[in-house]
DNA sequence: TAGATTGTTAATCGATTAACAATC
DNA sequence: TAGATTGTTAATCGATTAACAATC
């Protein structure tokens, strides 16, 4: 048997995109929706969708379409998101504070159970019923008891690398990065960057 | 005389890290910079980099390399980052608060200059010295008069499209839009979005 | 000059799309 | 059955990389 196909790394990062529109139709009551309609919507192309499934199983039904909630379901389930995730947050400045209060990670079965910081100020600060400040030292502790895997870095960019060290050193494999630097990461680690700057800079360039 | 090529989208998505870099390296006071030190630093090709430099002219020396801050500058006119930006953001709940006190923006010459929100109780609240909340109701008239063309939709996801026309309308031709949905939006007016959620879930696929 | 590195071309690689048999 | 739409293959397209002449 020849190995599965691995699947490229571009229809990992599409996925998440179905999915969102799935979950909008199947909420609006829509019961079946085909390549072509959810290719419009999303500004994709019909054949595009059918081939990123096709790396995962069959999904439709030849003459119909795919069932929105059954293929929402599935999605879900490819990329993991039915499953509970514990995050830890570093940095609890202002964008910290958003994060938190963003409902999108726990609707989405995302939960930012621990937030650290490194100004003695902010340790003990309740900034949610469940949550509290703690300071760096606790991290790895926290980490490795808690058994955390992802974290999302919100500190200061000359901070980050020092703060990711220390995350993947706890057992931490994925890192949502706000802070405007390349990480270096050991092989194994997925880093997602966050810049907005960097999306304002494309965005200007066009602007001629 | 043959038509200039079209410089690639994804080129245009890469030059932000060159500029990024560069500045990194400018700032450490680092003089010159090979396409092969630049493309280790960012996991990127050397030939990737002088490919995608090729599109804009010729900016190093055979033998010697780039002169940073020589390319540096060259990057951020390609990038029109050299130019004052003036952005209205739209929605004053926490992840707008959080944006304007981003120091990035302003220090990318990427300035919010205007602030609007649905919710009577903000309107008028002073956000910062010289930036006050103000209705939707002049929104339109607002970002005319001040001739601003780049906004931040920082509203919730039922919000948003009806936001986005709304700049639209008002002359506003790129949107970085924070709110998790996909905007529908006419020809020749930009848009880039930015959904956490979305990174987490592709980061999660590969967490089994 | 010798060594290094650019800018560019041509070759390779991979992703997207077109087309259609299968089938609901 | 006729019409529609999938899943998949093959063709196309575009982006990345390798290689090297030009030249600092």
């Amino acid at each position: 048997m020849p190995p599965a196909p691995e699947v490229p790394e571009v229809v990992i990062r599409r996925l998440p995109y179905y999915l969102r529109s799935l979950v909008h139709m199947a909420n609006r009551g829509q019961q079946v929706v085909s390549s072509q309609e959810l290719g419009e919507w999303l500004g994709v192309s019909p054949a595009q969708i059918r081939k990123d499934l096709s790396y995962f199983g069959e999904f439709g039904r030849q003459g119909l379409g795919y069932e929105v909630a059954y293929l929402r379901d599935q999605l879900c389930a490819i990329l993991q998101s039915d499953k509970h995730w514990r995050l830890a947050l570093v940095g609890a400045g202002a964008l910290g504070h958003a994060l938190i209060h963003y409902p999108d990670f726990a609707q989405w079965n995302y939960h930012i159970v621990a937030v650290f910081d490194n100004d003695p100020a902010k340790h003990g600060q309740r900034l949610r019923e469940d949550l509290v400040v703690q300071p760096m030292e606790e991290l790895e502790e926290t980490i490795r008891r808690e058994g955390i895997q992802m974290a999302i870095i919100a500190v200061p960019p000359v901070a980050a690398q020092e703060v990711a060290d220390l995350l993947v050193a706890a057992g931490v494999r994925s890192l949502l990065n706000y802070a405007p630097i390349s990480l270096v990461l050991p092989e194994g680690v997925y880093t997602e960057e966050i810049d907005p700057v960097a999306r304002l800079q494309s965005m200007s360039y066009y602007l001629r």
